[in-house]
DNA sequence: ACTTTAGCCTGTCGGC
DNA sequence: TGCCGACAGGCTAAAG
C-alpha cells in the first residue's frame, strides 16, 4: 500500500498525537514482522517521550533521548491512533499506550511492515545505505544522469532502487515515467541527460502533488485520521492498462517487470 | 559491481 | 459455493 506520500500523511496524522507524549506501554501481540520486533526496543521504549517524529525513505522514525523507533509500514500496513480502550482486531500487532490515554496501532495483514530500534548516536543498517530523498536538492536530474551511466538496468527498475533514490514505488515510478515520456523498459543507461533531468522533475512533482492529496487510496489505505487519500483519480497510467491514455487516447499496456506490472503508454513512452 | 530471483505473509478477485 | 492460481502498493539477501 504505502509509498512515500502515504508514509508522509501517516506522519503528518499521528504527529499531533505523539509529540510530547510519554509511550507508557507497548502490547505486542505479533512479534514476527518482516524481522522480529528486537528485544532492546522492547527494553528501550517504554518510558521514553516522544520527541521528535521524522520520515527518512519510508521509514518513520520516532525519536526519544533513549534511541530511536524505525517504523515500516511494509506492503499492506497502516498507523492509527486511537481511544486507550479500542478492542485489537486480528491483524494489529502492537500498540503504544500513550500518556494522553490513547494509542498508536499497527496493523498489517501481510506482516511485511516493520518495528526496529536505532540506539542514540547510531544509524541503523537499513537506513545507512539509502540514496537521497527524491524531494531535497540532492536528488537531481544531474545526479540521476551520472549514476545511471552504464546501466542496462530498466530505468523503472533503476528509480526503485533505494540506494539510487529513495521513496518511488511502482505507482509513482509508473506515472513519473510517463509524466518524462519514457518507456519503462528503456535501460537507465541509455535516457539523456535532458531525459533524466526531466525524470528528476516529474518524480519530485508527482510526489509533492501526491502528498497534498493525501497520498493515493488503492485497496484498504486510509490515513491515520480515517480520510482516504485522493491521488487515485490522478493517476494517468498505474492501473489502466487497455484504458485509453488521457494523452493521446492510445491503450494503456501493462508489461511485467522484475515481476512488477508496470504500466504505459505506447505512443507517449519511449 | 551489477542484475536477477526468491522469499517474507495474508487477503482478494476472477475463472472454472 | 468452493477451489485454485494470480496478484497486490516493499524490500532485503542470496544467487547468478
Amino acid at each position: 500500500m504505502p509509498e512515500l506520500p502515504e508514509v508522509e500523511t501517516t506522519r503528518l496524522g499521528i504527529t499531533p498525537h505523539l509529540l510530547g507524549r510519554r509511550i507508557s506501554r507497548l502490547v505486542i501481540r505479533q512479534p514476527k514482522l518482516r524481522w522480529p520486533i528486537p528485544q532492546r526496543l522492547i527494553s528501550s521504549l517504554p518510558g521514553q517521550r516522544i520527541e521528535a517524529i521524522e520520515r527518512r525513505a519510508k521509514y518513520l522514525l520516532v525519536h526519544t533521548v533513549a534511541g530511536s523507533a524505525l517504523l515500516h509500514l511494509g506492503m499492506s500496513g497502516s498507523l492509527r491512533v486511537l481511544d486507550a480502550d479500542s478492542a485489537a482486531d486480528k491483524h494489529d500487532h502492537y500498540d503504544w499506550l500513550l500518556d494522553s490515554g490513547r494509542l498508536l496501532r499497527f496493523t498489517d495483514p501481510r506482516r511485511f511492515g516493520s518495528l526496529l530500534w536505532q540506539a542514540a548516536g547510531t544509524t541503523h543498517e537499513l537506513l545507512a545505505r539509502l540514496g537521497p530523498e527524491p524531494l531535497s536538492a540532492d536528488f537531481n536530474g544531474d545526479r540521476l544522469w551520472r549514476l545511471s551511466r552504464g546501466r542496462s538496468a530498466p530505468i523503472k527498475t533503476f528509480i526503485m532502487d533505494q540506494s539510487i533514490v529513495v521513496g518511488v514505488g511502482n505507482i509513482y515510478a509508473a506515472e513519473a515515467l510517463f509524466a518524462a515520456g519514457i518507456h519503462p523498459r528503456r535501460k537507465a543507461g541509455s535516457v539523456s541527460r535532458e531525459r533524466c533531468q526531466r525524470l528528476a522533475e516529474a518524480i519530485k512533482r508527482i510526489l509533492d502533488h501526491a502528498i497534498t492529496r493525501g497520498g493515493t487510496t488503492l485497496r484498504d489505505f486510509i490515513s491515520p485520521d480515517g480520510v482516504p487519500g485522493y491521488f487515485e483519480q490522478e493517476l494517468y497510467v498505474y492501473g489502466r492498462a487497455g484504458e485509453p491514455c488521457r494523452n493521446c487516447g492510445s491503450a494503456i499496456r501493462s508489461i511485467s517487470l522484475g515481476q512488477r506490472s508496470s504500466f504505459y503508454c505506447p505512443q507517449c513512452q519511449h
